[in-house]
DNA sequence: TTGATCGTTCGATCGCCACCGAATTGTGTG
DNA sequence: CACACAATTCGGTGGCGATCGAACGATCAA
């Protein structure tokens, strides 16, 4: 099999909606059973079956037994790195006349494996670059000298060592890069930590919590509406 | 229509082979016509008629008319980096008996969009960041001063003013990282304009002069072969 | 052991879509 | 104008695969 038709046979397990269903709701790296998955992706448990045997034979997904639940996540960042980089070709709807809700909450904030994305982690970004604490350009960035005081202060400094920490990482709902790599994972991690966002359960969305309205506004000037 | 629903759309035009062999045939980003299209495709000029139709509807192609010529070229850069990307997760072959000959060449030495990737650009990279002229991680990269002073005698100093120049690309046949970027595109340039490679006619491979061989082993120790 | 839950396998149905050839439209050439 | 060529449209065919329900094996709890 040539690498094309390799490639497409890969595409075409994301092009059923219910395996795209299901690699979506693996996208945040949480491990989901076989039934969750099935209500997941809106079939029944015996097609949900099927379309899990052959995502685990491609290795898009890796599975691990536990009593009598089998736990399957992605089988490594690539596959959700493939799947953002389809969103973003996807593009966003095209002006709906009533927005959905969910997909409302998921374009406020929503995390994009280990950091922020959507509203929230644009705006994030935005804050960083305008006060000169992050130089972005289109395919990398760096934090500046200013930049580190001010993470040092805030408490999400990365690991020291390497001099790069940040990736700009292409929102497919706003369109415009957010900061990833370790830098949005420190960033991240700190707003879970000082309870200014919370994880929904069954959803890559996250909550802003009143604590996280006061703590977006007064740190980074950030009001979403 | 979801987000993910539309995700799955996309992905599932990428699924069929004949539509998968249309646009890798343009990732070089070069435009053909339908008919030349329908030679990649390997199917009837009807057939691939239906399959741009969609491509293009999907707004993965852009068309431009010309006489009775009809040229066809990616809507945008995001449509190569999302082949690129699932090609990733496709991997290589897992060891063929016997290596198809253009598969082979494209291993090589190929263009990815505006660098080089495929052996020549791992090993490229490799010896550059081993000499300390660049330093990579996973998700970023930059040139050290003594990069700096060497790729201005090299003659590949990319434009300054910007601090980042390189970006890590995930190579899908050597499942490494090959430089991409401002710099990857400068190099690709340079040994363009030295005559060290050269562009083939209808692949993404290219080849490597006789002069090149002198030069990536004088200047930069490398040896494919 | 019995019952309950999780997950897979099997058989059958059904719809979608890739494909081709022939006919058609549009455009440049002799 | 007649002809050649590019590209699309149309009608018909065939096959792949998504889906479900029912039955079955596997595991845990009582």
């Amino acid at each position: 099999m040539s690498d094309i038709t390799r490639m497409a046979s890969v595409a075409a397990l994301l092009g059923d909606p219910a395996r795209a269903n299901i690699l979506t709701a693996l996208m945040d790296g949480r491990a989901l059973t076989a039934k969750e998955l099935a209500f997941a992706a809106r079939v029944s448990p015996s097609t949900t079956s099927g379309h899990l045997a052959r995502l685990t034979d491609a290795e898009l997904l890796a599975v691990e037994q536990q009593g009598r639940h089998r736990y399957f996540r992605l089988a490594s960042p690539l596959v959700g790195h493939m799947l953002e980089s389809v969103m973003a070709v996807a593009g966003p709807e095209p002006r709906p006349a009533v927005a959905w809700k969910g997909g409302e909450a998921l374009r406020t904030a929503r995390t994009c494996y280990d950091h922020l994305a959507g509203r929230l982690g644009v705006a994030l970004t935005d804050a960083l670059t305008h006060a000169g604490h992050v130089a972005l350009t289109h395919d990398g960035g760096e934090v500046t000298d200013q930049g580190h005081a001010f993470l040092h202060a805030f408490g999400a400094e990365p690991a020291a060592g390497k001099r790069v920490f940040c990736r700009p990482c292409l929102d497919w709902s706003e369109r415009r890069p957010h900061i990833a790599g370790r830098l949005g994972a420190a960033l991240a991690e700190r707003c879970l930590n000082l309870g200014w966002i919370a994880r929904q359960r069954d959803s890559r969305a996250v909550t802003i919590t009143p604590a996280g309205t006061d703590g977006f506004r007064a740190t980074f000037d950030i009001d979403l509406h």
